[in-house]
DNA sequence: TTAAAATTTGTATTTGAATCTCAATAAATT
DNA sequence: AATTTATTGAGATTCAAATACAAATTTTAA
């Protein structure tokens, strides 16, 4: 399997674009670490390796990044996008505490038997889903007592 | 059941805040078109009937409605926040064309299993969930051609 | 290897959605 | 009707994201 600076090689000299150290190191980063980030983690992730990328150039790697498939649009919270690596990574979804906002990655083969029929139902050539759960984590539903509804 | 009004009222009289005007009329209008809708093409369609409103007092309202259970918030297309009225609806999710942005709101039985097994398996108390389906609809096939990939 | 051509970078600035400030106004309570 | 307090609207502010521009770098080819 192609590496992820294999493809976005591919994808740049497919655009006719130039390769840069400032992109590969933006790619090493995002793979290397391999979880969730925003723009400034990604940013001080990078400073803290004495790696000087300017947010600009991150602003501006994040797009292609996405066009080719490594990474894709998590959420928007806080009111701004968080991002992930998904590159050879199986597709999975997210199941969220409204409490404290931890994470738990999930996949469940139902999603494709709706994908599915939503293609037979609609003529939708069906691409991909993003599919967030909601609720109370364990640890929030103790620290907060049981007659807890999970609203604010 | 009680109107949407009511709720409203009520949620108002509860938090000790007032019953204005203002928020009357975006509840109204919010509820009489009953679509998806952001911040701007309410403010618009608001203005077109004649009521002025300012976009700050949405801006301040649409919180409000989140908070009450009559509205959520459904994508954060082209920069900012879509929202649709959701009170007296059966929860839905939606099909997103990748082309042409057109939505088809459907609702699967298979996300309760989903729910539930996630219950089960991480402990959380399973508020609810958000599903988008990406894919190209039949027009947009047809219109692109049988070669299209989806991508852009 | 060098130079020309074109893209990319960083800095500073700009954009735009969303929030906040504050004086004027209006709702609730007495 | 008067008092208290929340809300409104206009404009200022904030912050993530996008952009302009000059300097630097990559690419291509001579």
């Amino acid at each position: 399997m192609k590496s992820e600076l294999e493809i976005f090689k591919e994808y740049i000299r497919g655009r006719g674009l130039r390769q840069t150290p400032e992109r590969e190191k933006i790619l090493q980063e995002i793979t290397a670490f391999h979880g969730h980030f925003d723009v400034d983690e990604l940013y001080l992730r990078l400073r803290r390796q004495g790696i000087k990328i300017s947010k600009a150039s991150i602003y501006r790697t994040l797009p292609l990044l996405l066009d080719c498939g490594l990474i894709r649009e998590v959420d928007f919270t806080d009111g701004h996008w968080h991002y992930e690596s998904i590159y050879g990574q199986p597709h999975h979804c997210h199941l969220r505490c409204l409490k404290c906002g931890a994470i738990v990655e999930f996949e469940d083969p139902l999603l494709i038997c709706v994908e599915q029929k939503l293609a037979w139902r609609f003529g939708y050539l069906v691409k991909t889903h993003t599919l967030e759960v909601q609720g109370v984590c364990p640890e929030c539903q103790e620290r907060l007592g049981t007659g807890d509804d999970g609203g604010d």
